[in-house]
DNA sequence: CCACCGATTGCT
DNA sequence: GCAATCGGTGGT
């Protein structure tokens, strides 16, 4: 699963001088249609639309009137589908997220969906963008062990809690939740 | 056009 | 524990 192999890679950002890393510890699986938790569920609508196409692309949505969520395309088997990605460890240009987040504690920086995304300057504007080609890419990072990924519940959802879809590195403080 | 509500966060 | 805040979605 995409959501596991996600773990412990490196989302890289270019933003004109700067740059920014994060080590990705948590994330969740959305499948399409037969995922009654997932955007795609009801089809290709205008917002879910990038779900249906080319696994490898970012899917940005905005919530809640505040936050902005970064999702990695990835459809496998399934005709639609996403990975939310959910906590981050800043490792490169940690000022700068710090900054962006008005936060000072590196716990806090980017241990969030929203959190992540405030950290690195992800937007809507970010939407549907191609990470093998950057500004925004995904390169390979720390190994993890199988027996070093948490399984559980996915986290602020109503329906198809029962799913075992969040994923996380055992142990990583950066996480957005104590594990249940 | 209108009403409902959310893959969250931060403050009380 | 709960309000904030606004765009996506579906029904009228």
């Amino acid at each position: 699963m995409v959501a596991r192999e996600l773990l412990g890679r490196v989302v890289v950002v270019r933003r004109g001088p700067s740059l920014l890393a994060a080590a990705i510890v948590e994330t969740e699986a959305y499948l399409g249609r037969d995922d009654p938790a997932s955007h795609a569920f009801r089809g290709p609508t205008p917002r879910a639309a990038i779900m249906y196409g080319p696994p490898g692309r970012l899917y940005v949505y905005f919530t809640y009137g505040a936050h902005h969520c970064m999702n990695v395309v990835a459809r496998e088997d399934a005709p639609a589908g996403a990975v939310l990605i959910r906590a981050l460890e800043p490792l490169l240009g940690v000022d700068e997220m710090r900054a962006r987040r008005g936060v000072a504690a590196l716990l806090d920086v980017a241990s969030g969906p929203g959190k992540a995304c405030a950290a690195l300057g992800v937007d809507r504007a970010d939407n549907g963008r191609d990470l093998r080609r950057g500004p925004i890419v995904i390169r390979e990072g720390r190994e993890v062990a199988g027996t070093a990924v948490l399984v559980g519940r996915r986290v602020g959802i109503r329906v198809a809690t029962d799913r075992p879809y969040r994923f996380a590195i055992a142990g990583n403080p950066h996480v957005s939740r104590p594990w249940t």
